[in-house]
DNA sequence: AGCTATTTATAAAC
DNA sequence: TGTTTATAAATAGCT
């Protein structure tokens, strides 16, 4: 015996712009999922990288990247790697300084909320290893002075600064 | 009567690296276009930004930015679209995630804090104390989002810098 | 945040 | 690469 179907199920609708503004962000939260998702499939299934930036109808930035935004970004994997990458190293090193800052700036605010909060971070080891505890920091430095050892080392060290401050920024970001 | 099946029609896959080479292209292939149109939709139906960046297994990047590249990254007229690539806009994008994200978080600690006065206080230490107290440079700027002045200026930096990082990495290879 | 009926994507084969 | 087919997966409309 046929019974009332339950619901409609899915239908199907035209590639237009929603109007409706409840429907819209409904759609935008499971599509936006599944962006992501096969994302993240084709990711693994290919070994490749990928790197997302999308905002929500309000604005909001999501992004996923895979493996890490550096890989998909700085090309550190690639063997062959090309002049023009350069320039993403370089915007990398201008993103960790900014997110950097905004770090200290967190400390500083959250530390005024908690009081004595415990100081002595891994990210904190990594920065005054890195800065030396004295001057001014890598950024000061003029470029004409770099040297090849330099240039590896910077490079190393936003590698590895990267990562920690990724790492930070999610455990303070929960 | 029930005829021999065609096809096997679509089999399940497990979300595993896809060793054999000739069906992984196969794969990405298809499975690109899958995300891509996934964006387009997305994007059409919600009427929002959106920039993808993904590398063939054999390192070749393709990119879907939605409706432009400029849109996504929230920034006009580069002088130099040379120097920064889909990578770079990419992690530009990124940063400005970030920062926003920071941001957000800034304004809610801050908010727990009582004087609006005390806090441009604080932020103003913190910012001295990255610059070592002297320069006015683009890295002791208050945290924001990009303005155009920062941009431009950014952006002649980074010229700059890259030209030099170029010339590094030219001897090094000779 | 769940539930289905249905549409859509895609693995396999050509 | 492109096409077909059968099945797996995604999701629109409701709750």
């Amino acid at each position: 015996m046929d019974r009332m179907k339950k619901t409609k199920g899915r239908q199907k609708i035209p590639i237009a712009r929603i109007e409706k503004e409840s429907d819209c962000f409904a759609t935008f939260s499971k599509r936006r999922l599944g962006v992501f998702r096969k994302a993240s499939e084709i990711s693994t299934l290919c070994n490749v990288d990928i790197g997302i930036i999308i905002y929500s109808p309000t604005g909001k930035p999501f992004s996923f990247f895979h493996p890490t935004m550096e890989s998909v970004v700085g090309r550190v994997q690639n063997p062959n790697p090309r002049l023009v990458n350069d320039a993403s190293r370089l915007l990398e090193a201008y993103t960790r300084n900014r997110v950097f800052q905004l770090n200290q700036m967190l400390d500083k605010l959250a530390g005024e909320l908690e009081a004595e909060k415990e100081r002595e971070t891994q990210l904190d080891e990594v920065v005054k290893s890195q800065t030396g505890g004295g001057g001014q920091g890598w950024w000061g430095e003029p470029v004409d002075n770099f040297n090849k050892e330099q240039v590896e080392e910077f490079t190393g060290w936003l590698k590895h600064l990267q990562s920690e401050l990724v790492k930070e920024l999610e455990k303070r970001a929960s």
